[in-house]
DNA sequence: AACGGAACCTGAAAGC
DNA sequence: TGCTTTCAGGTTCCGT
């Protein structure tokens, strides 16, 4: 499922597709993943205008436009950019025609996904962006900065990882696979982690996460469930597996109704 | 504030 | 074989 390595893989393919082009023409299919917006209306003020950039924020895609308008997307579970070959491919939901003649399709089965055009200016000011805290990303280079806002709650490190208004971008995969490899306990208080700990783990996630970055090499991302894809996490998806850490066997419960894997022999609860 | 659970979706995989 | 159930997880919402 798209994390931020996935969507920041997302964005620089964009780049190469979209940047600087034209939108001559746009179809769209009415509800998800538009969210209060309707097609024609959609179409009508999208063509014409020019890709001035695409810039993220954790799992959050801006396409910014001539006009002062954004395009906000969020591929959700399954969305995906690709660009069209021979015809129209099926779970298309939005397509744009650019002026070099070729379509760009955003395709998502599960409608997970969402889509919607603000003014720049209300970028800021929009509940769902403006709520965001700083990318994970971005965070990972100043690993001191992860200890005071782990310090601001005393939920689960696991849970506290995946909440976006802390940091964004961090989801299931990448929380777990940081979690393991600087061996820290997932049900362990977050604001328990020592300084320590803390900058560990911030340099844990942008290493698990630009270690991913590096192995997208196609056009089209491939997410873990879908049939092509081999697991190549340590203990994700790993339930009954041997922990390459130190040899124990992985386990798997749930956190907040969501699938936490992890080793019970080298992710101690000390801190 | 924190937590559990449900809803939103569909396809793949597992179970029968 | 073919039908049914379960599971997957990003986000929001609702009740406790």
């Amino acid at each position: 499922m798209p994390e931020l390595p996935e969507v920041e893989f997302c964005a620089r393919k964009l780049r190469g597709w979209l940047d600087g082009r034209r939108i001559d023409a746009v179809e769209a299919t009415p509800g998800r993943p538009l969210i209060d917006v309707d097609p024609v209306a959609l179409a009508r003020d999208l063509v014409g205008r020019r890709v001035a950039g695409i810039r993220r924020l954790g799992k959050q895609l801006f396409v910014d436009l001539s006009g002062e308008r954004c395009l906000l997307v969020h591929l959700g579970m399954t969305g995906k950019w690709v660009p069209r070959a021979a015809q129209k491919r099926k779970h298309a939901r939005l397509s744009l025609r650019l002026d070099d003649g070729r379509w760009l399709d955003f395709i998502d089965p599960r409608k997970f996904g969402r889509i919607r055009l603000l003014r720049s200016a209300a970028l800021e000011s929009d509940p769902e962006i403006g709520r965001l805290g700083p990318d994970a990303l971005l965070l990972s280079r100043q690993p001191r900065t992860l200890r005071p806002i782990l310090q601001r709650t005393k939920r689960a490190i696991k849970v506290a990882l995946l909440d976006q208004s802390l940091l964004a971008g961090v989801g299931n995969i990448y929380a777990a696979e940081a979690l393991h490899r600087v061996r820290v306990d997932p049900r362990a208080p977050a604001d328990t982690l020592s300084p320590r700990k803390s900058a560990a783990l911030a340099r844990a996630l942008g290493a698990v996460m630009t270690e991913s970055l590096e192995r997208e090499t196609d056009d089209e991302i491939t997410y873990l469930q879908e049939a092509r894809a081999s697991n190549p996490f340590d203990v994700y998806g790993r339930e009954g597996e041997a922990c390459v850490q130190c040899g124990g066997e992985i386990r798997r419960f749930v956190q907040q109704a969501r699938s936490t894997f992890w080793c019970p022999r080298c992710q101690r609860p000390k801190i």
